[in-house]
RNA sequence: GUGGGUGUAGCUCAGUUGGUUAGAGUGCCAGGUUGUGGCCCUGGAGGCCGAGAGUUCGAGUCUCUUCACCCACC
C-alpha cells in the first residue's frame, strides 16, 4: 500500500526524458502527466461532476480566494467539506489565493505579514496570510493545498522578483508550520520570475524541504512561449526528481506537450473552458472558432477524431446555432469537448512515454497543424 | 376625406440655433482569451438621412410637392 501522497516515478521516456508517474491521494490515484480542469468556485463552469468523469478528469482544481469570499470556508466545512459539498469524490487541489491577489484583487498592501486587499465582490477589506490560506484550505478539505505565494508579473525587475521569491520561501515555512491535517498535502511554489539564478536558488531551497510536490508559479503570465520553455529547461535539473512538478496555469495543447517534454507532471488551466465558453474549441487540426459563419452549414462534428459526447452527437452547424442563439448548451458542449480533448491528449502522452516514443508522438501531433500556431 | 405624427445602418433609435468625414445600442463579420470577476474584450463591414424640387456659401435639420406607415376625427 502506497503511503499518503507518495509519488511513484513509473517510467522515464528514453526518447525525451519525459516522466510517467502516479500520485496517491486520499481520494484516489492520479496518473501523470495530467491536465487538471479548473473549478474555481467549486464548479468547473457549465459541467456536472458526472460529465467531468465522462471526460476523463481525474482531479480538479478549486480556489481558496473565491471560496473564502463566497460562500466562506466554514459553510463548506459544515457541508462536510468540498468533496461532499460539490459531489466530487475524486481528488481536489486548491490554489492558495496568492495568484488571485496578484491577478484580480485590488491590491492594497503587501507585507511579510500577508496581503491586504479589497474583495472583487463587494469592495470589503480582506486580509490573507500564509496561515489564513492554510486554514481556509484545511476547512475546504482539498487533497492538495498550495502554499500562499507571491507571483511576480511580466516583465519584472530583478529586485522585485528576488524579494518575491524570498518572501515565497519564508511564506512556505509558515504554511508548513500552520499545516495540521495529515490527509492534505502541501506543495511549495517555485518563483523567481524570468531570472534563472533566482529560479534555481528557489528550487534548491525548496528541494531541502520534505514536501510531497512542487508547483512552478509565475510562468505563463504574458511572456512569449519560448521564454517560458527556456526557463523550464534551466530550472528543471534543480527540481527534486522524486516529486511531482506542477506547472501552474498552463495551458494550451502545445504548452502541455512542451511542458511534459521538459519534465512537468501536472498542469491546470482555465484556457480550455474559457475559450470554450467564448466559442473556440481545440481540434486535432488546431483551434476552431465554431461561431464563425463558415460553419453555418457544416454538419460534421467539432473534431472528426474525437469520441466526446459533443462530437458523437452534434454538428458544428448545430453548436454554432446554439452559440449564436445564446443557448447555454453551446457553452456546455464546447466545454465538454475541450476537457475531453486535453484529458485524452494526456492519455496518449502517458502511453507514448511508456513506449519511449513521446518525441515521435509529438511530431505526429504537430504534423497536422504545426508547432507554434495553437 | 380632414387634421396630426413618423420616415436616419439589417433592427430599435439619437442627431443642439442649418456648419468638419452622420452617431449609439443591438445584430452581422473577424480576431483574442493560459494557478477563471461564467453571454467577456478588441477590431471591422454596413447609410444617395423615403423620393423630388427649392432656399442657402452650406440642408439629416428650413420650405414646397409627393410616397409609405401610424393615430384621431368624419
Amino acid at each position: 500500500m502506497a503511503k499518503p501522497f507518495e509519488f511513484e516515478l513509473l517510467h522515464v521516456c528514453k526518447q525525451t526524458g519525459a516522466r510517467r508517474g502516479r500520485l496517491h491521494t486520499p481520494h484516489g490515484v492520479i496518473e501523470t502527466p495530467i491536465y487538471m480542469p479548473v473549478g474555481t468556485q467549486a464548479s468547473v463552469k457549465t459541467m456536472s461532476p458526472d460529465e467531468l468523469k465522462d471526460c476523463g478528469a481525474q482531479i480538479i482544481l478549486s480556489n481558496t480566494y473565491h471560496l473564502h469570499l463566497r460562500p466562506g470556508e466554514e459553510l463548506v466545512r459544515k457541508a462536510g467539506g468540498l468533496h461532499e459539498f460539490m459531489h466530487w469524490d475524486r481528488p481536489i487541489l486548491t490554489d492558495s489565493g496568492g495568484f488571485q491577489v496578484f491577478s484580480l484583487a485590488d491590491l492594497r498592501k503587501l507585507t511579510d505579514a500577508g496581503v491586504e486587499f479589497r474583495s472583487h465582490l463587494d469592495g470589503s477589506k480582506q486580509f490573507i496570510s500564509p496561515e489564513i490560506s492554510i486554514g481556509i484550505q484545511e476547512a475546504l478539505g482539498s487533497d492538495i493545498a498550495m502554499q500562499f505565494d507571491e507571483c511576480s508579473p511580466y516583465p519584472c525587475d530583478y529586485t522585485r522578483a528576488r524579494d518575491a521569491m524570498y518572501r515565497t520561501l519564508r511564506w512556505l515555512e509558515r504554511c508548513m508550520k500552520a499545516k495540521s491535517r495529515p490527509d492534505q498535502a502541501l506543495f511549495g511554489i517555485v518563483q523567481g520570475a524570468f531570472y534563472s539564478d533566482l529560479r534555481i536558488e528557489c528550487a534548491k531551497e525548496m528541494a531541502k524541504l520534505d514536501l510531497p510536490g512542487f508547483g512552478i508559479g509565475g510562468l505563463s503570465v504574458g511572456e512569449p512561449k519560448e521564454v517560458m520553455y527556456e526557463m523550464l529547461e534551466k530550472m528543471m535539473p534543480f527540481m527534486p526528481e522524486g516529486k511531482p512538478r506542477y506547472l501552474m496555469g498552463v495551458g494550451s495543447p502545445d504548452c502541455l506537450i512542451e511542458g511534459v517534454l521538459r519534465g512537468i507532471d501536472m498542469f491546470d488551466c482555465v484556457l480550455a473552458t474559457r475559450v470554450a465558453r467564448n466559442g473556440t474549441v481545440f481540434t486535432h487540426d488546431g483551434r476552431l472558432v465554431v461561431r464563425n459563419a463558415k460553419y453555418a452549414e457544416d454538419f460534421s462534428p467539432l473534431d472528426a477524431d474525437c469520441d466526446c459526447y459533443a462530437c458523437k452527437n452534434f454538428t458544428r452547424a448545430y453548436i454554432r446555432h446554439l452559440f449564436k442563439a445564446g443557448e447555454i448548451l453551446a457553452l456546455r458542449l464546447n466545454s465538454i469537448h475541450n476537457i475531453w480533448f486535453l484529458t485524452h491528449m494526456m492519455d496518449e502522452i502517458r502511453a507514448a512515454i511508456e513506449n519511449d516514443c513521446l518525441l515521435d508522438w509529438a511530431n505526429e501531433f504537430y504534423a497536422r497543424h504545426g508547432r507554434g500556431n495553437w
